[in-house]
DNA sequence: GTCTATATCCAGATAGAC
DNA sequence: GTCTATCTGGATATAGAC
């Protein structure tokens, strides 16, 4: 089972190993371009404890979802949890996000790479998603209390996290060879000296 | 045959009607849950005739996904040549991507939203595509000029069309309610007060 | 060059043994 | 609860008439 910040349990249940397969596959290859019996030959299981387990194929893909989205929300409570302020509290979550892109690719890649209304059939798009309304709230309210200029929340969410969002998804695409961290500066300092007041970084 | 600038010639031929056909069914419902019987009765062809001419599915991908690279390289030459400047310039294209997302919805989803290596064999990713490619180096060049603070040429693409595009994104999936112009001038002021040494807008 | 009818293949799903 | 063998549906692709 991938998590973002616990290590997994030593016999890892049957479960967990076709869901770290499944995520695998899912990413490198897409999920209309995996069947069952792919999954099933890389967890090492037969396709009756998959349909068991899940139900299928889209099961395992939403009870993935799920989870990772609970990663996810772990880690931005986490960033928040840690900072005070606007800006230190979404630099924490910009930052968290770089290194776990680099250090848990296939969580990240599923979750910031994927298209999941075409598999998902009940699932929001991950933007509208719990983990991103949070985002959306800490910017409002930093626009509320002057922290940040008065713009649309809209605006300051797709400055701040989409544009750092596109930097995490050039590079799973190859298009940015160097580890993300090192342009975190860079990035965090030009977005906030164009949406705070003062210009602070 | 979906165009961005020029209006469709009267009597369309049979390929265009597949092309626009296609793009709607590709962009509404994602590549792989379309199959060719779908785009014959969407068109009002033959699955004769859609082999005879595209081969199948991937090949209406691709030619569509060669046109309307096409389509996009235009409206960013376009944007280029009537302004001076790279601010100026930048401000262009990203005025055209909005007002095309607009009033092209089904073009701009199809190359701004689609993960086109999850059903083109060939296909390098839309942002290592001529357009972005192009786009890299207006930006490049405003910096060697010193129109732009001297951060990697990849952060300021992020920044500057990452966020834009982000934002039409959102819109494409319905969680941006308003028309994209209206943000135009909240966005842009804030990434080129950060981007800039002066800070204009 | 366009259509209809058909063949082939493969992924998704199940039934029943162990 | 796990596996193997099998069924079924549907999508891609083709062959041949018009």
């Amino acid at each position: 089972m991938p998590y973002l910040f616990t290590d997994k349990p030593d016999p890892e249940p049957l479960d967990c190993r076709i869901m770290t397969a499944a995520l695998a596959l899912f990413v490198d290859r897409g999920f209309h371009n995996v069947s069952v019996h792919d999954i099933q030959q890389a967890a090492g299981v037969s396709i009756g404890s998959i349909y068991k387990h899940f139900g299928g194929k889209e099961g395992i893909a939403q009870r993935l979802y799920a989870h990772l989205l609970g990663e996810m929300d772990q880690l931005i409570a986490r960033a928040l949890a840690e900072h005070e302020g606007t800006v230190a509290r979404c630099n924490a979550v910009i930052r968290y996000l770089f290194e776990c892109s680099e250090s848990h690719r296939y969580i990240m890649a599923f979750l910031l790479d994927a298209k999941h209304t075409e598999f998902l059939s009940d699932g929001l798009p991950v933007y509208s998603s719990a983990p991103f309304e949070t985002l959306g709230g800490v910017l409002t309210e930093g626009i509320a209390r002057g922290e940040i200029k008065p713009v649309a929340p809209v605006v300051a969410l797709t400055l701040v996290f989409g544009s750092a969002i596109r930097l995490i998804n050039l590079r799973f695409e190859g298009s940015v060879a160097s580890p993300l961290m090192d342009y975190y500066a860079e990035l965090t300092e030009a977005v906030w000296s164009g949406l705070t007041p003062q210009g602070d970084a």
